[in-house]
RNA sequence: GGAGGGAUGGGUGAGUGGCUGAAACCACCAGUUUGCUAAACUGGCGUGCGGGCAACCGUACCGCGGGUUCGAAUCCCGCUCUCUCCGCCA
């Protein structure tokens, strides 16, 4: 969340961004700053009046030590009144707490200056067109989810038997190329100088309130209630969390880290078009990169891990092409994101394989993840995330388009992990 | 799942009702001394919030939440986590 601070201090911009995201709510600005201002007004009485009381407190026990029992007693009488006061302040600044809480949690994260106007995906900015042609494929070339089949790789039918509908089975060399998938993106990433992690799957409600999946996207994530748990929706959540709490020395900055992990999205009120096949899933696979930067490196940091997924696409030989979201697409917690795409030849669309952003010190805040600087200062740090790479939509593209009559060629940077050429 | 022990600042660890935001030591930072390094010595060293240009002042915080008391790290209740033992188990 944004602090209260840095509303105060740039309502302009904060009022900018609000209308570029399509958030027609001036008044949630105003209702933030006048509650923060009783706040601070409850604070000071509250303050003034404890004080008096630690003094009066202290007095009485040296009158108590010194044998003036009568007039200690006397003054114990006065603090009556005190105690009544100050529990009531207590709960009057207790409430103001919450409800500031509340009021902020709402407001999203102010959008970088260079983020597009728009309302829908469909006004997302073009930032890097598909250097590479387009492929075309011949006559009678199939769909991935057909190839699956064909090449017995996914059985679609039996994880709907066992689980329900979009929890794919990979089989055979259609679970190895998974694991080469994972493996390869692993591999780049440490290479890449990122830390490698494995972490829980389930996480508690701090974390998923941390990187803000709470209370944005309660309903995307599958919840286990009687443990109190949510299934991650992706490893940023456990990740990024890693740093909840936690005041940093500036040595020890970057922070880059990353992991494997399956996610789970229940996907809820997205049923209808483009569900076929690996197009959306409840259960993926993702490896996710993040980093924990300093204020006035972020963006250079979200550009590094911007070409370190581009890298991955040109490795893989897939034609893909880079989106600025527009600020009607932003998500809610993130500041500037960019889209990776990759083309399916065989279904002819763009196919979203990765979400790289800069939350700044969005969830930094609610983390409550900060440094020291060279002055002792404590400063709240950035966060960046970023899919490098989501493994579903890569597999779908990779059989589409590099099917031919001998059956899918497999990328070269993959065949060391596959111990062959062609799935055939 | 059952029984018992524990949770104090970056770390170890003292502290059973007021003089404790918290000893001591280690680590860390600055300085003095010394060919260099090391050692020794001196000083500094938690976080949030409110006030203040600032120095600083006030307030809260000793796992979390309540309670007793004029006053709680310290006493009482609930919870969480952790360790040991037993049971079950990949």
């Amino acid at each position: 969340m944004l602090s209260v601070q840095f509303i105060k201090e740039n309502i302009e911009q904060v009022k900018e961004s609000l209308s570029k995201r399509n958030f027609a709510n001036d008044h949630l600005i105003k209702q933030i700053i006048e509650t923060d201002d009783q706040r601070k007004s409850f604070k000071s009485q509250l303050d003034d009046l404890l004080s008096k009381s630690n003094r009066i407190s202290k007095e009485i026990g040296m009158l108590f030590k010194s044998g003036q029992i009568d007039k200690a007693n006397e003054m114990k009488a006065d603090t009556a009144t005190m105690k009544e006061q100050s529990a009531v302040l207590k709960t009057q600044l207790g409430d103001i707490e919450v409800a500031l809480e509340q009021l902020l949690l709402q407001m999203p994260n102010c959008a970088h200056p260079s983020v597009p106007v728009g309302k829908s995906d469909e006004d997302n900015e073009v930032f890097k067109p598909c250097p590479t042609a387009l492929p075309e494929l011949s006559e009678g070339s199939l769909p991935h989810w057909e190839l699956a089949q064909k090449y017995d790789l996914i059985d679609f039918e039996l994880g709907a038997k066992i689980t329900g509908a979009g929890f794919p089975v990979y089989k055979g060399e259609g679970a190895m190329l998974q694991r080469a998938l994972i493996n390869f993106f692993l591999d780049e990433a440490r290479q890449a100088g990122y830390i490698e992690y494995m972490v829980p799957h389930l996480v508690n409600a701090d974390s998923a309130r941390g990187t803000g999946q709470l209370p944005d996207k309660d309903g995307q994530m599958y919840y286990m209630e009687r443990d109190d748990l949510y299934l991650i929706p992706t490893a940023e959540v456990p990740l990024t969390n890693i740093y909840r709490d936690v005041l940093l020395q500036e040595s020890s900055l970057p922070i880059k880290l990353m992991g494997y992990t399956p996610c789970f999205r229940r996907e809820a009120g997205s049923y209808g078009a483009h569900v076929r096949g690996l197009n959306r899933l409840h259960q993926f696979d993702k490896v996710e990169i993040v980093q924990v930067r300093k204020p006035d490196e972020s963006y250079d940091a979200l550009q590094e891990m911007c070409d370190h997924v581009e890298s991955l696409l040109v490795k893989l030989g897939l034609p893909y092409r880079i989106l600025r979201l527009c600020g009607g697409d932003l998500s809610f917690a993130s500041a500037l994101t960019f889209d990776f795409e990759t083309y399916s030849a065989a279904q002819k669309r763009w196919l979203e394989v990765s979400s790289v952003s800069n939350f700044e010190t969005f969830q930094a805040n609610r983390l409550k993840l900060r440094y020291k600087d060279i002055d002792k200062r404590n400063k709240t740090l950035h966060t960046l995330n970023g899919s490098a790479l989501a493994l579903p939509r890569i597999l779908a593209t990779i059989l589409e388009n590099n099917q031919t009559e001998k059956g899918i060629f497999i990328p070269d940077v993959l065949q060391k992990y596959m111990g062959k050429e062609v799935i055939s």
